[in-house]
This record gives C-alpha cells, structure tokens and sequence, in this order.
DNA sequence: CCGGTGACGCGCG
DNA sequence: GCGCGCGCCACCG
C-alpha cells in the first residue's frame, strides 16, 4: 500500500500540537495499525519536515519515540521545542495541554 | 510460505 | 505510574 493517507494526515497537525501513532492511524483509517504510521515516518527523507511535519507525531505516553539510529530523535525535540511545545524533566510532553484534537 | 521485526498501544498486577 | 506481555499487521529475507 502507499502511505498517502497517513502522509496526509500528519500534515494536517497544527504547529504546536502534536498527534500519537494511534490516533494518526485511526484518522487515516487504518485503526490498530499504529506501527504502519511510525514505518511510514521511517520512510521519510530527511529534509521532509517542511511537507510531512512527523516531528509531531509522538507515541501515546507523549514521549518521543527512540529510533534505531541513536541522535534522530534528538531533532525531533528541537523541532517540537521551536514551535513551543514544552517537554517535562522525564522528556514527555502533557497530551492534555498539547495533543491536537481534530476534528 | 514462514518467521523475525518494528518511530505502537492497551490491559494487568 | 511502571514494567511486562501480548495483540496487531505490513515488510523483508
């Protein structure tokens, strides 16, 4: 399958909010196919944020998820902290202050 | 075909 | 709140 629908979601997340793997998985009508989303994020070229923002799709504790290349995720931080989203000590973001509620 | 592998998620203790 | 186990399912060798 191509990850169109699942591309065309994640840019549907505001700046500032971010999104879990669920939930991008649900809106792109795949349900329970969470790791389809973050496969498909895998699949990015770097230098893609500007079309696909993936550095807003978190996992459902609202941490960052750690890839298997050490360093990456570090980038996504940066990212999320440029458009204001605050990390805790722990290095998670509260889902309740920024998960983006569609619809 | 088959088994291993995930940028996951949820229920349970 | 935390770790663990298990379910999920497309990909790949």
């Amino acid at each position: 399958m191509s990850y169109r629908r699942i591309y065309a979601t994640v840019r549907r997340i505001p700046r500032g909010r971010v999104a879990t793997y669920g939930q991008i998985a649900r809106l792109a009508g795949i349900p329970r196919q969470a790791r389809q989303v973050g496969y498909a994020l895998a699949a990015l070229r770097d230098g893609d944020a500007d079309a696909v923002p993936w550095h807003r799709v978190v996992n459902a504790k609202g941490e960052i998820s750690r890839r298997a290349t050490p360093g990456s995720d570090e980038l996504q931080r940066v990212l999320l902290e440029s458009e204001r989203v605050a990390f805790d000590s722990l290095g998670r973001i509260d889902l309740r202050r920024f998960l983006w509620r569609a619809g």
